[in-house]
DNA sequence: GTAAGTGCAAATGATTTGCACAGCG
DNA sequence: CGCTGTGCAAATCATTTGCACTTAC
């Protein structure tokens, strides 16, 4: 990453930081440019393991405590998909997965169709719906290609 | 529970162990009754909870086993949703679910529009979807008149 | 300077596993 | 009787927490 964009993406990071009211740390920002950086729903120990090349004395539990922060702050959203792990999704507009059953990729998409269905009578009467999150499980073009 | 219920549910249950290949124990039957009468999506600790009543001598890690073999022969469904922890649903059909965000109580739920809704370009491109998963979050009625 | 953030190590909670004994087929 | 299933306890895995030290503001 050249100088500029270092420069930029460290005015960024510091905006957000005093908009949540948080330290910018070194820590911090490494993890931060890892989870925009990263394409493929990372897990805490990923996010650890990338970060640790750029910060070789960096801690799991700080990885934990700084993604707990992020989401705190709606700077990233936790999912769960298929394994018991979570995952970091840095993308927090509303979407939806497609979950790859056998390499347990994740990849987001959007579909509109589903978002705008009117509800089920059933739904409707069950309460109040706030969000509608869609998980469409397959075997991705990679799987499917590699047998 | 009668007798004749009993009976005949020993009956379906001895089948099922047959068609499975599996022996027939006190415990996995009555983590199996447990199971069909639940109509919550409990953990492993709340079957645990509710065979325990019955088989004081249960262990947790049975239940742990059994689920785990009930899961492995299409029985019942593994299921996460919000927290980290497994949930078990003995409703192996294909459906979706409400989930309050509150009690975090799971609900089934089916939706044959958005089973049968074409799915966009990025999804068909992406490779081959085997099921389509859908997770209703929102307040439940008994929350919403809890305050 | 001071409160927030970090690193370490130890605790926790859910789930799994090794091993010896028990019980189904 | 033989092998699968069970119970116990110990192991494991992801995640959290207590505490003393460090650092951003």
């Amino acid at each position: 990453m050249e100088t500029k964009d270092t420069k930029k993406f460290l005015e960024e990071f510091k905006k957000i930081c005093e908009s949540c009211g948080i330290k910018l740390t070194y820590q911090r920002l490494e993890i931060y440019r890892v989870l925009l950086e990263a394409k493929d729903h990372p897990s805490a120990e990923d996010i650890f393991a990338r970060v640790q090349e750029r910060v070789p004395t960096i801690s799991l539990d700080t990885v934990y405590r700084t993604l707990a922060t992020f989401e705190k702050f709606g700077l990233i959203c936790k999912i769960y998909a298929l394994d018991e792990k979570a995952r970091f999704d840095p993308n927090v507009s509303h979407h939806h997965h497609l979950v790859c059953t056998k390499c347990h990729k994740i990849t987001d998409f959007e579909w509109q169709e589903v978002d705008h269905l009117p509800l089920p009578s059933q739904a409707r009467q069950w309460g109040e719906i706030k969000d509608r999150y869609l998980e469409l499980r397959g075997i991705c073009k990679d799987c499917l290609e590699k047998g």
